[in-house]
DNA sequence: TTGTATGCGTTATCAC
DNA sequence: GTGATAACGCATACAA
């Protein structure tokens, strides 16, 4: 190779390759991209002089030339929260599988930075997968007429959507406790803009109304264990014997909260959480509605690049189940 | 706007709304990028059209043209893992603060897929932050001399790295084993190849020497909550009365391993975790050595933008400090 | 089968 | 201050 052709310290390019190769740039090109359109002994010749040169296509160039940038966003309201490592982790290999880069977003919770983050990544990926927006429907959707979007847990109609479907799980977890003898239930609330919760809450109001149960409510401000310890009060105040949280982390600062307080769980009052994300690992282990994140992750990065493909997948929504996994935080009403 | 410049479906681009605005393209590039060559009045107009046409400058042309991407990678061993999440949190809010966006790798802890992340990202990013990586020495070298590379507990000479030291912590935890009367005391693996591992041994060992105690070690597998229930029979045969693991995920895992088999916790046998991840929600409440990852995760990312910025950082080396969070695992030796 | 020329959307250089 | 124009690295019609 000649020193005239190449710089050191930059990565090498297409240019560098040709010259070394004695080709043309656009061969080069080709025996990376569409090989089948030169002759073996080329391919196999450019190839050899382009790994000597530790030569990479740059992935910049070639999704401004073709408009592929093989790249999606990925946008979470916190990461810490442990019910999306798992989406993420799902969605991250979904994605590589197909030779797309991730971007990730964190809104923390918030509306603005979500749509900021939003912004940014117009432009510089083929499409976005949404999770658990906080963002007003319209707002959504102006989004969504940019670039292609996949929700998930969000039903907007007519945007491809991925769905974690409580229904089964909480039915069940409605049954459990009412073959347990309990009447009166406490619904821990979730933040109100999500659609997890809105789901959550609806489908036990269905379930406990057709077996003539009770249902209160009690606030927790955030999903958080702290915001669960902190709402103790209000859940004893509230007379059920048993409390069915918004998630699991927040069934866990029930459940430390009340350990506290010298309740006996499952003994004086029986705690169901949601998500199933830390449930085996809690004291006592928390019976919860199972949920799975990974699956839905994959399933919104599979929507989204076959609607990238051109499948007429625009109004697709993809339902994930939940199941009741009855661990040891419930057992009979009034026990203790 | 007349229609002959303004593409429907696709976003304007700087040449529609150049002709829009009836200036050149240049101009209306300056008027975002450098506004300050320009008249305030011009500004205004170009970007009030700008606006007006929901234009957005492409960050990948930019990119290209300028060769600064601001874009950077971030790869972690296995997201799913309680450790991470927080660091990738802090790492993505200080490259957001920075206008920089983050492409997320997941190696699923196989240093193959780690490689291929790693090339990929190549060429497309300005820098990546590499953390617990689980490349030999000289790969990692490599690809640092391909483009910037920040460290995140691994110490290699010569690299900018960030360092979760755990020599206060585990000191700590050692002196607090001690007062407690223990003499005995083992250690659980993490991943052999993992430099957090190797420190958190080394150290553990200094401490016990020094005071005189035994130190044996125990296999785990992986450092995973199953892993900590399987290692529990060759932990008990090691005939110590505390238990140090790798980490808290390990120490969960141990502690429902000897619940199980009806080792009394801390009466039996005190067990000490690290990271405090999720040690505040176990059962009993885990003593541990708590270390800020999310901190960890922002000088990470602080030290690659400084790198960026021309700063010479090539041998920084970034040591953050751990200390005992000391709860209710840990009690006195033989008091069962 | 391979080479030539052009464009992708932007910024930078150099005029004016 | 603003405009024309050449890169940036690659892919792709079109030619040969």
């Amino acid at each position: 190779m000649s020193e005239s052709t190449r710089r050191r310290g930059a990565a090498p390019t297409i240019r560098e390759v040709a010259a070394a190769a004695r080709v043309s740039r656009a061969t080069v090109s080709r025996a990376f991209g569409r090989p089948e359109l030169l002759r073996p002994a080329t391919v196999a010749h450019v190839r050899a002089v382009a790994a000597e040169l530790g030569y990479l296509p740059n992935a910049v160039a070639r999704g401004l030339s073709t408009g592929r940038y093989a790249t999606i966003a990925l946008v979470v309201p916190d990461i810490a929260n442990p019910f999306f490592p798992p989406l993420v982790r799902g969605a991250q290999q979904a994605a590589d599988l197909a030779g797309y880069g991730v971007f990730l977003g964190d809104s923390d919770e918030d509306p603005a930075r979500e749509d900021a983050l939003l912004a940014r990544f117009t432009g510089q990926v083929e499409g976005v997968v949404l999770v658990s927006s906080r963002l007003r429907a319209a707002r959504v959707r102006e989004h969504a007429e940019r670039r292609p979007v996949v929700l998930v847990n969000r039903d907007l109609a007519g945007l491809p959507r991925v769905l974690v479907d409580p229904t089964r799980g909480m039915t069940e977890a409605v049954d459990h406790l009412a073959a347990l003898g309990h009447r009166r239930i406490a619904y821990v609330n979730g933040p109100r803009t999500s659609w997890a919760h809105q789901q959550r809450r609806r489908t036990l109001r269905r379930a406990t109304d057709a077996r003539g149960l009770e249902l209160v409510t009690v606030d927790a401000r955030r999903p958080t264990y702290d915001a669960g310890i902190a709402c103790v009060p209000d859940l004893l105040a509230g007379g059920a014997t048993a409390a069915v949280a918004f998630d699991d982390v927040l069934a866990q600062g029930i459940l430390a909260g009340l350990a506290e307080a010298g309740v006996d769980v499952p003994g004086d009052l029986s705690v169901v959480g949601c998500d199933d994300v830390v449930a085996a690992t809690t004291a006592p282990p928390l019976t919860t509605v199972s949920a799975p994140a990974g699956q839905a992750g994959r399933a919104a990065v599979d929507l989204l690049l076959g609607l990238l493909g051109n499948d007429d997948l625009r109004d697709a929504r993809y339902v994930v189940d939940t199941r009741l996994v009855v661990r040891s935080s419930t057992g009979p009403a009034g026990a203790g």
